[in-house]
RNA sequence: GUGGGUGUAGCUCAACAGGUCAGAGCACCGGGUUGUGGCCCCGGAGGCUGAGGGUUCGAGUCCCUUCACUCACCCCA
């Protein structure tokens, strides 16, 4: 029996390396442009953070939560996500204190046991933004941030959803509203939804069952019952966004997964994931760091799928390896500890080296340099090292030179302008 | 957790209704040039057809079990 990866979590092998970093560094960028700065987080925390954040009765801290005693027996998990480290990194070194520290994105890996089917896995990669700061213009930012990152990467077809979930004091009053509307309606809605009724209400409105869809037709929305607070906060995020041209859809069913969202929310859509339609989404969190045992302060934020996002990519040029600029090949085992010497040392000068290191005929090595796209070839065999020379090859035109030994290496790095 | 699909060489896939069916392309290795790449030609290596059991004279092909992968439901990025 050989050993396999975990199902759901899987390899990035070389090849496709390229393609993730691309679109880190993309995100460096623009980040850094946005004046977010990285902040890097544990990818186990204790449960009760999760558990405490995100809601205990939703299906992320119910039953898809990797979660398990250390050896002193206590609870650890995962990282399901990533705001409720953030925002514990936040509380725990006091950065509040610093108000020039208020905006953070993190990249990594976050892991969820649900059935793996496509863009979904169960670990699976996020690029996290977080802002700290009680603003709707910062809502605005950051999902023009989104938006700009989408852009920049080329990715088509996206279409914004935005929503308010209203704050503690409206949602109340809405929810028994709700729950009075469904309990009328309860025997026409589909088993699932019969079952959400009880325990998640608000999901009802993303049911796929077209006889659910009609009847949430009629149901009253949360977007109407806004407070005052809410409603002018809603407007003026609205106004903000559309201040920077930014085309939005108001979608006054779009429910999220989480419970510590408040006012703000809003998903990046795409038809291009199959049976996924979010590529990122995010909103704004009022309590959730007070319930941390921090300031009251609101965040802001959103994650972005890494594995969907590189889903919409995929066809499209990213990131190639650097090719290597010289290869070594060598003849005779006296030439080849040559070579060996050789290619160390312009590695150490910074030149990008290949070599062989099997005693293969020169045609084999050739025909490796060509496959790793070296434009330059150095043959070194008895021959030549009798002449005290080695032969420099340009793998383009296929000529050849002489280069005396003495002095070679000074000699490639002025070829590739390497010289200090 | 539930349902559908698929499991044949490293990769992508063939093999009519069970009977030379274990193959092709790409990749890999070697030769064509006693020491010279890409194109071309020739050759080679590589698979107990996911695993186990059953039906049959005979199973990659049919049946059962199991595992894996995959898509969808659920849920979410």
């Amino acid at each position: 029996m050989k050993i396999t990866a975990i199902k759901g979590i899987n390899d990035i092998l070389p090849d496709e390396v390229g393609k993730w970093q691309w679109v880190e560094s993309v995100a460096r960028r623009i980040f850094a442009n946005f004046g977010f700065r990285e902040i890097r987080i544990p990818i186990l925390e204790k449960t009760e953070l999760f558990a405490r954040s995100i809601g205990e009765s939703t299906d992320i801290v119910e039953k898809e939560m990797y979660t398990f005693p250390d050896r002193n027996r206590q609870l650890l998990t995962l990282r399901p996500e990533a705001t409720a480290s953030v925002v514990r990194a936040f509380v725990q070194h006091q950065l509040h204190l610093q108000p020039a520290m208020r905006k953070f994105y993190t990249i990594g890996p976050m892991f969820r046991h649900e059935r793996p089917q496509k863009g979904r896995y169960r670990q699976f990669h996020q690029i996290n933004v977080e802002a700290f700061i009680d603003d709707p213009m910062i809502d605005a930012e950051v999902i023009y941030l989104l938006l700009v990152f989408l852009q920049e990467l080329n990715i088509p077809d996206i279409d914004l959803h935005i929503n308010s979930m209203g704050c503690v004091d409206c949602r109340q009053p809405f929810r028994i509203a709700l729950s009075e509307y469904l309990a009328g309606v309860s025997e026409r809605l589909c088993q699932d939804c019969q079952r959400r009724r009880l325990t998640n209400p608000l999901r009802i409105f993303d049911c796929k069952v077209e006889s659910c869809r009609q009847l949430m037709r009629d149901a009253p929305v949360l977007l109407d019952h806004l407070c005052d607070d809410c409603r002018s906060n809603f407007a003026s995020v609205k106004g903000h966004l559309k201040s920077l041209g930014v085309i939005f859809t108001i979608n006054p069913h779009m429910v999220r997964g989480l419970d510590y969202y408040t006012r703000t929310t809003f998903e990046a859509l795409t038809p291009h994931l199959g049976a996924q339609n979010a590529v990122g989404g995010g909103g704004r969190y009022d309590g959730l760091m007070k319930i941390l045992g921090g300031p009251d302060l609101s965040g802001t934020g959103f994650a972005i799928g890494m594995e969907r996002l590189l889903l919409l990519l995929a066809g499209k040029a990213g990131g190639q390896q650097h090719p290597i600029r010289l290869f070594v090949a060598s003849l005779g085992a006296e030439a080849q500890s040559r070579g060996f010497q050789l290619v160390q040392e312009l590695r150490f000068r910074n030149l990008l080296v290949e070599m062989d290191y099997e005693s293969r005929s020169l045609k084999a090595q050739l025909r490796r340099a060509d496959k790793l796209g070296a434009t330059h070839v150095i043959i070194m065999g008895e021959n030549e090292l009798a002449k005290g020379v080695a032969l420099l090859r340009e793998m383009e035109v296929g000529s050849q030179e002489e280069v005396p030994l003495d002095g070679i290496v000074e000699k490639l790095l002025q070829k590739f302008d390497l010289v200090m």
